[in-house]
DNA sequence: CTGAAAGCGCTAACAC
DNA sequence: GTGTTAGCGCTTTCAG
């Protein structure tokens, strides 16, 4: 039993509605919504209660199309499923909120194909600006903002030798703070479950940064055993599995992020191991996924919310003055909890 | 160090240009890419060469204000920040790009100020058409929707009593089944941690339910101890606290969403219960959340990655044909894990 | 401070 | 199958 949602389509006043009722030209209308100031308090009065008494809303094509720009900024993240990117956009929203500007977020499930694809689409609906993830892909995609004028700032990653508006953090020397602190502890045997490192930049850095702790302890970077793998808990434990049924497995498993962390962790319980007695475990990112799990993972906290909302302030510039900011990098920190511990001797 | 993004607007090709280049009318190359069906191949093949010389791409303004759709679907969702909507709207988006269509969404906090705020921004924004959570809100908005002609799908409910296009599951029900089976194992004490119930039919669906199952037994509903407390771990827990300080506290904890249920889980553990031995717990939604904790969560297990999709479809034919679909009820399912358990006797 | 009017770039009748 | 053309509703000079 369907029905019509409407007869006809529906016949919105228009600016020029509103201007006949208020005894005044479009023009001032216009003025009056997007520049009040400029037009006298009577006139703006009179106005304003022929737009109330309308139920006047402008049309967004409309004004699309003779101002140039949408009011809209678009945000391409690599997964909406988890809270690392979805802690930062809704911060990253409420920012752009106050500024007036609108949010459209696509994902492209750490596909550089979806994101190219994403990418025109965004532009393709109106986005005055991009917020991307990492510096990493075809620079074919950077031609093509830059030839539309879209800006583009770079998040979560912090590398001053990429010169675009970016902020972020240094992936690398958090990671190997983090793993520096498990060789410190004793650790010998280190493996590694990454997400994948193609076409992610951050993932590579956090990999190097392993390599640099090990480096600075004397060990050879080559003796890591790395499994690269999705990212999902699920992915995350079949890493753990395969790391544990090594010749020699590792006393301490360093993660990529969180994710794969609790799926270590959930392997290690399964496989009759605790954690941290019979072997370490620790992620990155700090997400609430990280406290809820026991014991909880040791972990990098990266400020989330910090970078969304700053990330939005710098839009706003780049949008309104078509200055493109320099690099900003954060601060992270080590958040030590339950799941690692010196090796058992 | 700052620079200018670009020193002069970019001035990119128009329809005309392209149309110039190929030696046809601006309406044929508006066709190529719109129904490339009606045009000659051959005609067509120089179109598209002239786009890609000339890196043409539509003014989505200028399309907009033609064609009077934009292709975005707006969304609002109450919080971007856990699974239980980030997994459906995932799926939305997919399904909807499928058909061409953009996602927008936005997030309400909970608010329903800020989502009558965000649904108004969203039809500034040029919405084609909305998917709100629920049914529940001031009346107004649905006139707002209606005058201005922007279909909208309700998500997340079932009620057939609103003659509303909607897609979800039987809240009431589901609990019901749940609840049910909690006093079938003999729990008599039962607690319930809710979110809060003023403008979430979703969250009063759930307590009623257990209003329903508590009947069924022949108990009175008035003697369940309800705590209404905000979406989050942290509320979860400070609920369980409560219950668990009352003189006699329940033997069994229905919380309103995973998310609470875990918050409940971790107070357990901290006040030195054992779960489900001292106390049962269970939840609702099956988030991955669920799976993670220590003993794994006893909940309901709501489809969302096939409500998003089969929402964005249902949504694909409103904008379409302006028809107005009959409510759908998607099943949900109990998920006996380790949380539920036969009460101390 | 306000008005007149020229587009903005595209779509969709309609005509051929 | 293709071209002509009239808007779509707003912003923004430019005059006054």
């Amino acid at each position: 039993m369907n029905r019509r949602l409407s007869d006809t389509a529906p016949n919105l006043p228009t600016l020029a509605d509103v201007a006949r009722v208020a005894g005044v030209s479009t023009a001032t209308v216009s003025r009056c919504l997007n520049s009040p100031a400029q037009v006298q308090t009577a006139t703006r009065d009179r106005v304003l209660s022929a737009v109330a008494t309308l139920g006047y809303s402008p049309n967004f094509g409309a004004r699309a199309l003779a101002a140039r720009r949408t009011g809209i900024i678009g945000a391409i993240i690599p997964t909406m499923e988890n809270a690392i990117f979805a802690r930062a956009i809704q911060a990253f929203q409420e920012e752009l909120h106050l500024s007036g500007l609108t949010l459209l977020v696509a994902s492209s499930s750490y596909s550089p194909e979806i994101e190219a694809d994403q990418i025109r689409t965004l532009v393709a609906r109106g986005a005055d600006a991009l917020l991307l993830i990492g510096h990493d892909r075809d620079p074919g995609i950077y031609d093509f903002l830059a030839q539309r004028g879209v800006p583009v700032l770079i998040a979560w990653a912090y590398d001053p030798t990429q010169a675009r508006a970016s902020i972020g953090f240094d992936n690398r020397r958090a990671m190997a703070g983090l793993a520096d602190e498990v060789l410190r502890l004793g650790h010998r045997h280190i493996g590694m479950i990454s997400a994948l490192a193609a076409g992610n930049d951050r993932a590579r850095d956090r990999i190097a940064g392993v390599h640099d702790a090990l480096r600075g302890h004397g060990l050879d970077p080559a003796t890591l055993h790395l499994i690269e793998t999705p990212y999902s808990i699920a992915n995350g434990a079949e890493g753990m599995a395969q790391l544990m049924a090594l010749p020699t497995p590792p006393t301490a498993v360093v993660c990529g992020n969180d994710v794969l962390a609790v799926g270590a962790l959930q392997m290690a319980r399964q496989l009759g191991l605790s954690v941290p007695q019979d072997v370490s475990i620790t992620g990155f990112d700090d997400i609430e996924l990280a406290t809820v799990v026991d014991p909880a993972l040791t972990t990098v906290h990266v400020p989330h919310r910090d970078m969304g909302r700053a990330a939005a302030r710098l839009l706003v510039d780049m949008v309104g003055d078509g200055v493109a900011p320099t690099p900003v990098c954060l601060d992270t920190n080590l958040c030590f909890r339950g799941t690692l511990a010196a090796p058992k001797t």
